[in-house]
Order: structure tokens, then C-alpha cells, then sequence
DNA sequence: CAATTTATGTCAACAAGGCTGACATAAATT
DNA sequence: AATTTATGTCAGCCTTGTTGACATAAATTG
């Protein structure tokens, strides 16, 4: 391969990209700067449990949807089995989440969280849903509906039924943005 | 360490998380499939290039605020400038980005897009942008300023200054939610 | 019943992108 | 002249993703 020589090559641009460009960039900003704050409560908890992400992620799921078994459960984070194997094993080995064979298939491993695992669970949950909850303290209820379809449909339309499947959850947000307000029901 | 025997003496619990729980699981999730679907655009057209999420940042926001210096960046993106260097060695010796010595301070390096640069920058936003729009479509110009006023409040307040600072951003958003309908100006 | 498929587990190797610690250089500041 | 600051770089480690290969037990199929 040819080396180049960008730099005497190549000149800078000194202008910044805006919204004049046809970008929404405030929104694109505002969703990365939202997420990253969004993940650093629980990243701060599990790290004193020396846990990661990963962990947090099967957590979440095995909680909200005890007994699914392993190859569900791959299906909803979409990683390898590999990778789900590494920290599936500590969790287990940890004792937050243990594995029951399957009734009616007995190859299958359903998962289930102990006492210790929905505890961790909810210890993760809170400080994201208190942090959506402070932002919501200033809109009202149907704004809420407003930013659950927003949400939604930033969803790959042949994904929405994974959420949907979710008990309680999103699913039961009309399609047509501005649902009945949640608060009332 | 006593190794404890879980399997044995832990119980499964078979009832699901849900919203009675106290946590805004709707929300939660909603946030955590989003986000993902969001970056699944710019992460495929990244491998293309051989590049990951960590050079979209980079480029990201060196095309935002041409000029900035490597401190600066480092400060806005949160990591060290260990892992900053390798990706930012990798898209200076492609030609993606260039460093120009400071003219006041001489020892900091000030980075630039190229025209290359900023091609990539706009490539990677497009497909983010169009996502958002398609989002946005069946809402109105007052819900733009709800969602922009939800996911403000998303973020560490000491931490905003750093979204105001951008321009033509998410920064002009009114701190007390719904701004004047953007669409208009 | 035998053969095949399926669900799961496991071993090994690799890559990206974080991290820490240590040290080097040049330029600014004191 | 000494110190601090901005940047670069080397080396090694961790987490979490990947692929490929293979093993086992249970279900399914011919």
C-alpha cells in the first residue's frame, strides 16, 4: 500500500457542520448526551459488584421475564451464545440467577432470578427511573404519551414486537402517538 | 472465599418485574431499544470503513467544533486520551482528520475535518437524522420541544453546559419545555 | 428404532475500545 | 532556571463482543 500525505494534501475545513447541513443535530446530540447519563447510575452500582453492562442487561431481561430460556433470552439481547455464556456463569455462579430444566422440553434451561437477583434488579431500575421521572416532573401526562411513540417508533418497526411482548411495559402504547394518559389508569 | 452452594438453598422467583414494582419499566426500555436501533445505522455503515463507534465520536464532533483541541475532546467525549489516541491516529493517517499547531498556545494541536472528514461526519448523521424525522413525523412542532425538554433533563445538570455550548443545537431549547415551534424559523 | 436436529455448554482465539501507569517532549508559565 | 501543561507513546490489563469447532442430551423424524 502507497502511503499518502494527507497533511500536505489535504486541507481543513473550518466551518462546523450545523443545522443548515439538513441534520437534526440537536436531536442526535441531545440522545447520545440522554443515554450516556442514562447508564451511568447503574454502571457506577455494578461496578461495586463487579459486574458490567452485560450483566445488567441479563439481569434486566431474566427479571422481566422469568423462565424464558436461554436461546429467548439471546434473541432479545442479540449477542452470541459465547458471549451471553461468560457472564451468564457468573451470575449464576453468584447466585443471582439460577436455571431450571424445562417441563415440557427438558433440553431447555429456563431462568429465573432469585431473591438476591430481583433485588439487584430493582437496585438498578431505580436510579433510571427516578432520573425519568425528574424529567418528566415538568410535562404532563400526555407528553409522556408524546415521548413513549417518539421512543417507540425510533424502534426498528420488525423489533416493536419484542417490546411489546414486555408485561406492562410499551407495548400498550397506541401506535398513534398520544395514548389515554398512563397517570389515570 | 466460602464457596456457597445456591443452587441448593436459593429460590426461583416466577413472577415478573413489572410496573407495580415502582419502576418505569415502559420507559426504561423504551430508552434501551431506541438508543440501540439508533446507533445500528452509523454502526453498519462504520464497518464498511473498518471504523467503530469510537471514531463516529471523534469525527462527530472534531466536525462540530472545528478547531478543538485534543483537551477539549477529550473532555467532551469522557475517556482517557490513551483511548482517544488510537482512534484519532487512525482517522489522522487516513486523511479523515487534520491537527494544526495552536497559533496562541503552541503545544496544543487543534483538530479539523478534512473534506474527506467531513463527508464521513455527514454519512453518519444522515441515516441518525432521517431515523429521528421518521420519528417525529406524526407529531407536532410543540412535541419537538417536549421531547427536546425530556431528554435535556435526561442529562447531568453540570453536564449541560457542554450541550449548550454546541451550535445551533439542542442549547436554544427553553429550559421551562415547549420553545417556539422550530419548524417556523 | 436409528438418524437427525435442536438446545445448550464449552474451549480457544481474536478484536474493539475502555482503563492504568510510566515516561518523553516541547512549549508556556512562574 | 525550574516547574507546569499539552500532547504523544509504550506496555499491559479488562470487558464484552466476535467466529469456529466440538460435546452432550433430549426431542423429532423417517
Amino acid at each position: 500500500m502507497m502511503a499518502k500525505k494527507p497533511a500536505e494534501l489535504a486541507k481543513a475545513i473550518r466551518t462546523p457542520l450545523t443545522v443548515d447541513d439538513g441534520i437534526d443535530f440537536a436531536m442526535i446530540e441531545l440522545f447520545f448526551f440522554a443515554y450516556r447519563d442514562f447508564t451511568s447510575d447503574p454502571d457506577q452500582l455494578l461496578a461495586t459488584y463487579g459486574f458490567g453492562r452485560a450483566h445488567h442487561r441479563v439481569v434486566h431481561f431474566v427479571n422481566r421475564i422469568p423462565g424464558l430460556t436461554v436461546a429467548e433470552l439471546l434473541d432479545v439481547l442479540k449477542i452470541t451464545k459465547q458471549s451471553l455464556a461468560r457472564v451468564l456463569k457468573q451470575l449464576i455462579d453468584t447466585g443471582y440467577i439460577i436455571q431450571i430444566q424445562g417441563l415440557r422440553d427438558r433440553r431447555q434451561r429456563e431462568l429465573y432470578p432469585t431473591a438476591k437477583g430481583r433485588d439487584l434488579a430493582l437496585a438498578l431500575a431505580a436510579p433510571q427511573s427516578r432520573r425519568i421521572a425528574n424529567a418528566l416532573t415538568r410535562l404532563d401526562a400526555q407528553d409522556r404519551g408524546t415521548i413513549e411513540a417518539f421512543l417507540k417508533s425510533m424502534v426498528d418497526p420488525d423489533l416493536r414486537t419484542q417490546i411489546e411482548q414486555l408485561p406492562g411495559g410499551a407495548g400498550n402504547v397506541q401506535d398513534k402517538a398520544i395514548a389515554e394518559p398512563e397517570a389515570t389508569r
